[in-house]
DNA sequence: CTGGATCCCTCACGATACTG
DNA sequence: CAGTATCGTGAGGGATCCAG
């Protein structure tokens, strides 16, 4: 998207920044964390690698993303968002709440993101019920962790796994019936897709803090 | 941008009914109320009207906009946002922020984009400098009228003339730099480039009510 | 094996002319 | 006024190839 809008206007500049094919969903996969070229590729099915690349070069160019030599032991090279970048944060989640209002189920063989879904908690985030309180939570998606810390209302989210108060293991898609749907935890334990170290208490707690709350009119 | 990403995602599912090309500067547009086709054409420099034509379709089928003819003495066909396009206010304002952040001044001959300027007023607004006032304002902006009503902490913004409290006259360059720049209301007015129906009192507060937030951190 | 670059093909987009 | 028709260009899709 070399050509530009060309009109004063944030927004438009925005799009002139990310508003590329795959650019937003490139962001969206860094809020977790520093990732690899491959990592990126991994997480975005279908995107011609010529293309990320030209989007990486791009997002660096405006300040968006940070290219960076990693460190031992991984050896590399890493891609970061910078703070600019992370400002992002807010808009996409707001963005990702509107479209999954209009997001159907999951149709067989859509793989769900797991990156998306990272979003999504921070969506469904309620700050109320998380305020005066400080945990680390894992998440296991398909072996992949997320660690999730809430700390007297605030939240952070990031690709790697930790010692936590509670680990939570389970599939994205159960993890979307947990947290969008109807299904409650106790159901999904008993059924055994749904696995808890540490307190049951915590895992209820979980969901109670990451839960998509009622619209405020329609919807 | 008829191929979508193939991913179970809310930020992915709105990029493909509003990520592609112009899809998201004619919402912008069409936050301050029903368009035509041609007003929609002549805020968006440089459109093709076959693009435009295709856009508002998918918009349409996607439920984001909705055609309709335009009741006497217009006569004409119409295009305004559903309940379901209106909620992409919040996203909008948001990228508008981020968006601005990094926008240099406006160059040499580059229109200023009225609509995206009513965009960052609702950026700018202050609710805590409003809170208990009821007022409407009308700005007019190269001729065009914007009417905007602050309720008490709410606000509307809409593209029409109007009965107001105030009406403020100027052109876009200079609201940019009363609202985003250094320029003060009385310079403005003693240098005649801001014309003030109504109490300049009140002139002096819209520019209270609008009015970019020092960042929470950095930016 | 990671981290890309290169190639070719297609189609979405841009520009313009034209019609109901 | 509100689009449709036509056509050229270049960004994006897909596969392969190359360097460290």
């Amino acid at each position: 998207m070399a050509r530009d809008y060309g009109q004063f206007c944030g927004l438009a500049h925005a799009l002139d920044v990310v508003g590329g094919r795959w650019s937003l969903l490139i962001v969206r996969d860094l809020l977790t964390g520093p990732k690899r070229f491959k990592d990126l590729e991994g997480g975005l099915p279908g995107i011609p690698t010529n293309v990320l690349s030209a989007r990486l070069k791009e997002l660096e160019e405006s300040g968006v993303v940070r290219r960076q030599l990693l460190p031992r032991p991984a050896k590399g090279v890493g891609y970061e968002l910078t703070d600019y970048g992370r400002e992002l944060e807010e808009p996409l989640v707001k963005l990702g709440l509107w479209g999954a209002k209009s997001l159907g189920p999951a149709e067989e063989g859509e793989p769900i993101s797991v990156d998306g879904l990272a979003l999504a908690l921070r969506g469904a985030f309620r700050p109320d019920a998380a305020s005066g309180l400080t945990r680390t939570y894992e998440l296991v998606l398909d072996r992949r962790p997320l660690t999730i810390s809430v700390e007297d209302g605030r939240l952070s989210i990031t690709a790697e796994a930790s010692a936590a108060d509670a680990s939570l293991a389970t599939t994205p898609a159960l993890l979307v019936e947990l947290v969008f749907g109807p299904l409650r935890v106790e159901d999904a334990i008993a059924a055994g897709q749904l696995g808890v170290t540490g307190s049951k208490t915590e895992a209820r707690r979980f969901f109670q803090i990451f839960r998509l709350s009622p619209e405020p009119a329609g919807g």
